[in-house]
RNA sequence: GCCUCCAUCGUCUAACGGUUAGGACGUGGCCCUUUCAAGGCCGAAACAGGGGUUCGAUUCCCCUUGGGGGCACCA
């Protein structure tokens, strides 16, 4: 008998979708679409005063981007879209209360009076005498009167799940092999709200079988919590899924990836001009990697090759400059046409679009191999467009003794000069030099830095012709003008 | 404090007892070149430490050290 395959990505709407998730989205993503099966999305939003519908947009937008789709899940804020819908959890809250009154009914669960005070003491003392902090089970065992006496005093209850006290709970994970816990050190979990809701580890056991999840592949910070979810399944009668937990992704410094290392935002990269492709095979290879230690993978290859077997179990450290360079390398095999077109947003923002100026596209080719990010297209080629402001090293360039005369010289060689083509421009320019006796040097500098106000940039020559002949007449002028 | 996981170049990693410990990013040098890139060639750079097991350990076991994660009526 063969299981199907059916992975999910199950985030909680409080936020945006950071770099973790969005590699155990891949992950899950990878591994369906290897498998031929199903890769489902489900919000997990038990959080009442966390969770945001924003959030969940912009989620939806951060996987969209990044080019991964779901087969079932919410397809916008409003509809969901698969066999199992709805597939938010607080639109399933009466699956899960059926589930609660089964365990109920067959002793397995039971009402929690204690107050966070209480809690919040207990823990304090357990630490104190060097025990594990957690619930002492008081009110596992009341008896009818007892708990009778106490709700006639109008006491708000919890209700807690029964773990079992002795013997150890496995969890086979396909990374991480067999990881066994003591079941006594497992605590009576809050599976229902004081204020009548479900809480994370008993919605997730639920869905997770309820909508026929094979692997649950997720972040590793929820390895502690699986023996306590397997023990739910088994209480409910259930078989757990196939678990792979995935370590975790640290900054420069060696702690966990946050905000003060930068960018953790999926979207945060989508504006900084990374493209979808970069993020997947970056982050597939952030922890996975294929023996021959492949580095660049298109789609179909990485659907192909990927395995959950062969993921790290160490975290791994985000690194933005390889990043950077795999960025680069898939700018440099996206199409000009294409390019342009990615380019828009960014040209857009830097108020170049609309300016008198030569085509986007012929630019753009012209600097091709220089980009390793979107939103650094604009300040390459903004000389074409917006009036130039010299480097300092520009600077220094131009005040060369005899550059005025060279730049008045060009001006003048070049005035009338046809065709105004790249390599006519150059055999005219060296016979400039040559009649001269100026060395190439002395002439190309100084030439650059008056066109681009800058002493690198793109090609002389052709960026000469798809510049014009007028612009860089003006521009010689200009240039020579304050010198002495 | 308790539970649990992890440990190869600076970083991501390969190696499934016997290798000159391989690749990639970054880095150094050279070449190409009007500049900056891109590209090509060459180089430096790692088995955390200590015990075992074994003819032989990066690889298997134990300890130490170091790092991660968890210990909520958050997910």
């Amino acid at each position: 008998m063969t299981t199907k395959v059916r992975t999910r990505f199950a985030p909680s709407p409080t936020g945006f979708l950071h770099i973790g998730g969005a590699r155990t989205t891949l992950y899950n993503w990878l591994y369906a679409r290897n498998h031929g099966g199903k890769f489902i999305l489900r919000i997990e939003d038990t959080d009442e005063v966390r969770s945001t519908a924003d959030s969940v947009t912009a989620i939806l937008d951060s996987i969209k981007w990044l080019g991964l789709d779901w087969d079932e899940g919410p397809i916008d804020e409003k509809t969901d879209r698969g066999p199992y819908a709805p597939y938010s959890q607080m639109q399933r809250v009466a699956i899960y209360r059926r589930s609660l009154d089964q365990l109920i009914k067959e002793g397995k669960a039971y009402r929690c009076y204690c107050t966070k005070e209480e809690l919040d003491e207990m823990r304090r003392l357990a630490q104190l005498e060097k025990r594990p902090p957690r619930y002492d089970g008081r009110c596992r065992s009341l008896s009818d009167a007892q708990r009778a006496a106490t709700e006639a005093q109008g006491k708000k209850f919890s209700i807690r799940f029964k773990m079992p006290t002795e013997g150890v709970t496995v969890v086979d994970d396909i990374i991480r092999g067999k990881v066994s816990f003591e079941n006594k050190l497992l605590q009576d979990l809050v599976i229902w709200k004081t204020t009548d809701g479900p809480t994370y580890n008993f919605c997730c056991v639920i869905d997770d079988h309820l909508m026929e999840i094979s692997h649950v592949t997720r972040g590793d910070e929820h390895l502690s919590n699986t023996p306590s979810q397997i023990q739910i399944y088994y209480a409910l009668g259930w078989t757990p899924p196939v678990f792979a937990h995935l370590s975790m992704i640290l900054g420069p410094d060696g702690s966990k990836l946050s905000k003060r290392h930068g960018a953790t935002s999926v979207l945060e990269y989508r504006d900084q001009g990374y493209l979808p492709h970069t993020m997947r095979n970056y982050l597939a290879l952030l922890g996975w990697s294929t023996s021959d230690s492949q580095q660049l993978f298109t789609d179909e290859d990485l659907i192909a090759k990927f395995d959950l077997a062969g993921c790290q179990k160490s975290p791994a450290t985000f690194d933005t400059v390889k990043l950077q360079w795999m960025n680069g390398e898939y700018i440099r095999q996206t199409p000009v046409d294409q390019l342009v077109e990615l380019a828009k947003p960014f040209l857009e923002k830097a108020g170049l679009v609309g300016l008198p100026g030569p085509d986007f596209k012929r630019v753009i080719a012209l600097e091709h191999e220089k980009f390793k990010l979107l939103s650094e297209i604009p300040a390459l080629i903004e000389f074409f467009y917006k009036p130039i402001a010299l480097t300092e090293k520009a600077h220094k360039v131009l005040g060369g003794s005899g550059v005025k005369a060279v730049l008045l010289g060009l001006a003048e060689a070049l005035k009338d000069f046809a065709p105004f083509e790249d390599k006519a421009l150059e055999a005219q320019i060296r016979k400039f030099c040559e009649e001269g006796a100026l060395k190439a040097g002395q002439v190309f500098h100084p030439l650059r830095a008056a066109l681009t106000g800058r002493t690198e940039g793109p090609t002389l020559f052709l960026m000469m012709e798809i510049m014009g002949r007028d612009k860089v007449i003006a521009r010689l002028r200009e240039a020579a003008a304050p010198l002495a």
